[in-house]
DNA sequence: CGTGAAAGGGTCCCGGA
DNA sequence: TCCGGGACCCTTTCACG
């Protein structure tokens, strides 16, 4: 994990369609040294997978909401629970004004009333706060 | 937009190293219709661009939280101001307990708080609270 | 861990339906 | 809009430094 493999990390996160060949000339490097560094990142998991960025509102997803849930025990796994509704994107352990933060997309607030209803029905959930996202400002990927 | 179309999106995210040839076959197209299809997905804005997934992580980003603004003014394009903090991920206009939130991460505590010290002095910020994230359940592309 | 070259496969652009 | 073919580039591997 030296500064060549942080850079190839960077190009590839601008633009994973660059070829071995460019990535290489790049850092300085040829396109076999190059692709078994990508090779050995991805092996170790420093990238996990090669994705496309969709614009969630051409798919039909508008409307984009943040749900702080309340409730004690966590000690099943409320995760597996949480991760079976399909609008749900985010999940997170917080320590704040709530239990978990959630974040949810639909594709209108009819549909995000039905995803808080089954947000409610998992065990130990006692009540929600859902915020809701005006607009976007920007959802980019660091560095 | 059609079924095909859809089914496209769903496979890159999955997997955006995959071959159009094995694209086609997995929709029952040619490879040349299927590359077609892609491209005009692109062109039209669809999909935005193929990126990797990074292990934030083994990349140094231990720390997740988000973080409510307050304040009124947000005529200044303070959009672009926030957008200028590259610890920051995403920001929100939001409906409820504060006008903006952010998704930010950094290395550690001590660098969360310089962030949170760099949104303050924004135009128009009265105040700030902050969600720390203690773990983090699943972060996925839905779909 | 790096290079350079060779073989196989994929992309991308056609003419035609 | 789709198909099939072909030229070309890229990926992937391997012997060697």
């Amino acid at each position: 994990m030296d500064d060549i493999d942080r850079m190839l990390v960077g190009l590839l996160q601008e633009d994973a369609t660059r070829s071995y060949a460019a990535l290489g000339q790049a850092v300085g490097l040829s396109s076999g040294a190059a692709h078994e560094r990508v090779r050995k990142l991805r092996e170790r998991g420093v990238i996990r997978r090669t994705t496309i960025e969709v614009d969630q509102e051409a798919l039909g997803r508008a409307v984009t909401a943040y749900v702080l849930v309340d409730g004690g025990s966590w000690m099943g796994d409320a995760g597996a629970a949480l991760a079976a509704i399909p609008e749900v994107e985010e999940a997170h352990v917080i320590a704040g004004p709530a239990s978990v933060l959630l974040k949810v997309r639909t594709a209108g607030t009819r549909e995000l009333q039905d995803v808080l209803r089954r947000v409610f029905q998992v065990d130990g959930v006692t009540g929600t706060r859902t915020i809701v996202a005006l607009e976007t400002l920007f959802e980019r990927t660091l560095k």
